[in-house]
DNA sequence: CATGAATGAGGCTTCATTCAT
DNA sequence: GATGAATGAAGCCTCATTCAT
């Protein structure tokens, strides 16, 4: 029981950490947060920082590790609510939840954002990669590793019921209808924070309508028989 | 004429430079890239980079700078190409465009888009730093300003052409359908990087193919009477 | 009684800490041991190593001390060992005990000299600090103080009881005797750890042969006539 | 030739940071010292040490190796002055030499001394070891290893020429003689320092008298018959 | 007494930028 | 114009020590 206690109010400090780490990235970006500002922010002393994350890099992991759990969680939540509708609905529905968990948590989409392709460019054989030894010996790092594949799966996983249960009539490989599907996604995501620039030639566009009128758009990719 | 010389001579030596740069900063990202390396790359002095270039940040507008020049120059070409075609091919086209511009020059994309994002508060992905007073006083951010409106102008101009000569359909405004077909290149871009970490569960698709399949989902959108 | 038996008990823990510090001290040196480390290594926390010594050069000094003891000890039961033999015999046998004793307890012989240089404003090797107040407040260093001229005392005092029962022939002062007997065996003590360096060009020599003509050369300096 | 004045002028500078270098080691000793303090003492900034010598540790080498070089110029001179005399005298120059090198350069001595524990804690099998991976990268590490064997060749050589012209009578084999030899110096050196601890009981003896007589003590061993 | 989380001064190192040659 | 040595502000991280529980 203490030791139960004990492991809550470890878990609580560091979420308490996270959460200064957390505002300070998303203000001022990784390269120009300062540790010491990060143990500002959450009342404690840069030393306590280090005493559960012992590196910067770790550190941005365990909010990237955060970020994807929360998406995953999103899209968990969606998967279950239309366990018996269409797969077709379902889909659908996962396209919102991760449009909504991106307008929502932009922080997060763009940690996400960041972590993939970070993950991309250790596989190429540079040896100056942006890699560094720190992050792969982060132990977020490798925690991420495990859960990095779900919302690929459960995505793929309700295109495929979807064709099985004859709501989906596109006849493409669940995997490219997929691709389409999140690319859609991350571009307005990122078009989103850079319309900001173009707010002379674009004003005229809502971002809610551009949101729906882009399910609208995946709908019919689905429903056709291509 | 022994002046014209004398800028063309500086025009290549800031040519060569800014080639080293886009390498190193290309390999190990802006945070990562030491003036030092890039001056080695280049084969010249440190103190020769910083003639041309006040600053490492100057030094990225730069690249930026070329990097719209050459979207834009293929936007130009694939416009002056389909002056005779219909608005709905010519549409298409450029999103091949820039499409295979993104496939080409990756690293111009990512730069590009990295720009656009300058301007928000948020963060930038991981390895950029947020704008300073510097980056606005840089002589490439201005020349930046004065060009990065073509791509919009040109693809939803050519929209328009395609509603008023009839090849597009699609009665939304053409602001939201550039929204839509550039949102589309750009989430491939993104995932394209992305996508490396899940080859495991995606190497089903061919980047090809999916580029092609993209072309078809907006050819159908703007074609589709919403 | 229960009174005893906490003292016992504070004694035992202490001698447990102790032991550790020694095993770490030695492993890494002084400055890149880690109190924390000493703490694992004892199988305590950190705070009780610091309730029973509460400086690192306290404990340090500690492990002095016990070294110094030891040494001190071996002396004693050689001197005692040798009270009916003639001088010249105790005296060998003295530095044969030392000789021995730096062998098999390297790092106590180590940490003697390393005290005995600590009150010179020289520095003692990479590896420790210099001599701080706290040092000087230590209880450590003052028992140490009490103890470390019984060396000196023993062996200057067999060497007089040599002369005066003719078993040692030279007739330089005590002192001087004394000091190159000890000199040879100090010699020995560094040599061997940075023998190590030389094994290629010294690898014929074997050390219990060194040592056993190191004695020799001993006994013929006092025998010598000089 | 300008070429060669460049090398010159890096020459000198390192060797003024060097100076500097060696005055605070040796003032506060290795772990007190701050590389903000040498760069004082030299007169220049901290990142021009660093421009130097890239770690404290490498600059500690550069200390080392120095402090060899001068020990094996000191070594060679003797040597090369006793070309025409009998082995035995050599040996006794050099060893008198080594003596008076240590009285001289104090610091250099400890330092040398210091480099050769440090090296032989290396070949041990310890993964925690004294040494850094910093050291074994070190440009001067490496040129030190190259140094390091020449006063043992020196000496052995010459006992091996006094053997040979029967200027030395003992039959022991060179390397034990050189030990015998090289421990005393080194033990009187490690014992000066020390005796400051004693002075209360060995205030009698006078240096020069304790040096002069290690020398009839060696001379009489390189002449005994064992 | 024991624990281990918390502290924060301190030091090494990096690197964009400057400037004398 | 070119060079590369020199600068020094800035920031990450370590670890002896303290202290609430």
């Amino acid at each position: 029981m203490s030791n139960t206690n004990a492991s809550q109010k470890r878990t609580l400090k560091e979420a308490n950490i996270i959460d200064a780490a957390e505002k300070v990235f998303s203000a001022v970006g990784y390269s120009n947060t300062k540790m010491e500002d990060i143990a500002k922010e959450a009342g404690v002393s840069k030393g306590t920082v280090y005493f559960y994350f012992d590196t910067k890099e770790n550190l941005y992991m365990a909010v990237t590790y955060r970020a994807l759990l929360l998406l995953n969680d999103s899209l968990y939540r969606s998967h279950a609510a239309h366990k018996s509708s269409f797969g077709l609905e379902s889909v659908l529905a996962l396209a919102e939840t991760y449009l909504d968990f991106c307008a929502k948590y932009f922080f997060y989409s763009e940690v996400i954002l960041d972590y993939m392709t970070l993950n991309r460019s250790t596989q190429l054989g540079k040896d100056r990669a942006r890699m560094t030894d720190a992050i792969k010996e982060s132990m977020y790092y490798r925690m991420i590793q495990d859960i990095q594949n779900l919302p690929v799966k459960l995505i793929t996983g309700e295109i495929s019921r979807g064709v099985e249960d004859g709501s989906i009539v596109n006849r493409q490989r669940p995997e490219l209808l997929y691709l389409v599907a999140w690319g859609v996604v991350v571009g307005f995501v990122k078009l989103n924070v850079a319309a900001g620039s173009f707010r002379s030639t674009l004003h005229h566009v809502n971002t809610q309508e551009w949101r729906d009128y882009l399910i609208t758009v995946l709908r019919s990719d689905l429903l056709s028989n291509r």
